[in-house]
DNA sequence: CAGTAATGCGTAAGCCATACGCAGAAGCCG
DNA sequence: CGGCTTCTGCGTATGGCTTACGCATTACTG
């Protein structure tokens, strides 16, 4: 009755992703592998954006028929996180005689650095807590940064979050960017100064005086300084971090 | 040639949000307004989820045919972006005499309401940079939160991409759980200890130490506090924001 | 060498967004 | 007051999407 039998009570997306799935030796030899099919939705995803995956577009790609793929996927949805699975390189083996500040700008460093790399990661709607095998890894990776702080368990997880949460929501605005940029067929520089200029026309200096300020000193002009402006955040976050450390972490 | 002259370039729909254009008085009467078709699109993503919004279903629901709703709205993501507008409320008037600190933890906490009160918005991909209306004014009131911090034009602006984000991906997770919830048919607490089961199924003490600390602490047992964990992570960036403040902020 | 199970895939149903064009209604101008 | 213009609602149609189902075919297994 139920789904394949697989030990857990896990969805059928999960399970494949941690290899708990079999494939049978009974019929005919497959044409394709699973790995080829995500490799190839990501070149889509990579090449076009999220939205550009579908399974007809995927079968072609592959010289298949759309209804092949389901042999090998139980659902788009499941398609979409095994891509995301294929994305996520390992976490870093962090150095343990690194301070805990070091060890979480590693962290977040590396996560941005994927981010960037896959900006359609970012267009994929979360679909619950961290729960795939990457994911559980980067999860353990960013825990044992903060094995030493004397935090408790809540308080790290919090942590995690909100540093997490900073790096994926400046790539989430990027990514968003990028998609604008990839419809429109600006440049980013021209973009940016477009946006700039929207805003003169739709603000008065009396109903938007901070924002009248903003424009006038000429922060939409240039759109260099990305890093500067990440790393501005997260040594704010880590501030933070480190204020409630020195306090003696949330019991 | 080009779209309707409003006078700016701007794309139509966030013409149409800034109230740019103006109905013309030549033909029949409209049956209908933007804002009652608005006003169905919302109820149904908050009944049902943003992926219920169809245009065929809000018709439906107002009893005109499919193809009469595109001559309010050019596209659906414009009718998307005009639900998104729909729903935020006007930005507070902060008290001048009170500190940054408190006018930024009411900023953030008064956005947090909204979203928590409408989770479908989460579920809308981020499209650009705020541009429209209610998304500028938010921008303003948190400027002018800022004001007398002394901080750099372009620091005030990355304090509050920081705090606005922590605060949406707080509630984008809330969001994508409630969602997730929805779907299996769970309550709350049965979804996290599902999760937590999960975790424990698929991790192993010796390669995933910190995972096993954490699910061994019991966090993962009950889903109260919510509200701590949001204040908890609030002081956190806050206190970041604070230092980067004392030192003499960002030049 | 059966039998059985797994394969690729064709067909089709049921969603969706939206381009186009037409009949008729309401305002405007002479 | 008559005609022209403009705008309305909506029917039709196209081309996308996901995915349920069933069929012939293939290759292991006993």
């Amino acid at each position: 009755m139920a789904q394949a039998d697989d030990g857990t009570g896990l969805p059928a997306s999960l399970a494949t992703a941690w290899g708990l799935r079999e494939r049978p030796s009974r019929g005919p030899k497959p044409t394709l592998s699973l790995d080829r099919i995500v490799d190839e939705a990501v070149a889509i995803a990579a090449a076009d954006g999220v939205e550009a995956v579908s399974m007809p577009r995927v079968a072609k790609a592959l010289g298949v028929s759309t209804m092949s793929l389901y042999r090998y996927v139980g659902a788009k949805g499941e398609l979409l996180i095994l891509m995301q699975e294929a994305a996520t390189p390992p976490a870093p083996v962090l150095d343990p005689a690194a301070s805990w500040r070091a060890s979480m700008e590693r962290w977040a460093r590396e996560q941005r650095k994927i981010f960037y790399a896959n900006l359609w990661l970012l267009r994929i709607p979360l679909t619950g807590p961290p729960a795939t095998p990457r994911q559980v890894e980067w999860m353990e990776c960013g825990l044992s940064a903060l094995a030493d702080t004397g935090l408790a368990e809540e308080a790290k997880l919090s942590v995690l979050m909100l540093v997490g949460g900073y790096v994926r929501n400046e790539a989430a605005v990027m990514s968003s960017i990028d998609a604008a940029i990839r419809e429109s067929g600006r440049t980013p520089d021209e973009h940016l100064r477009e946006y700039a200029r929207t805003l003169s026309v739709l603000t008065t200096p009396e109903r938007h005086p901070g924002v009248t300020r903003v424009l006038d000193s000429g922060v939409l002009q240039g759109a260099d300084g990305e890093d500067d402006e990440f790393e501005f955040g997260l040594a704010c976050v880590l501030d933070g971090v480190a204020a409630l450390i020195e306090r003696g972490g949330g019991s």
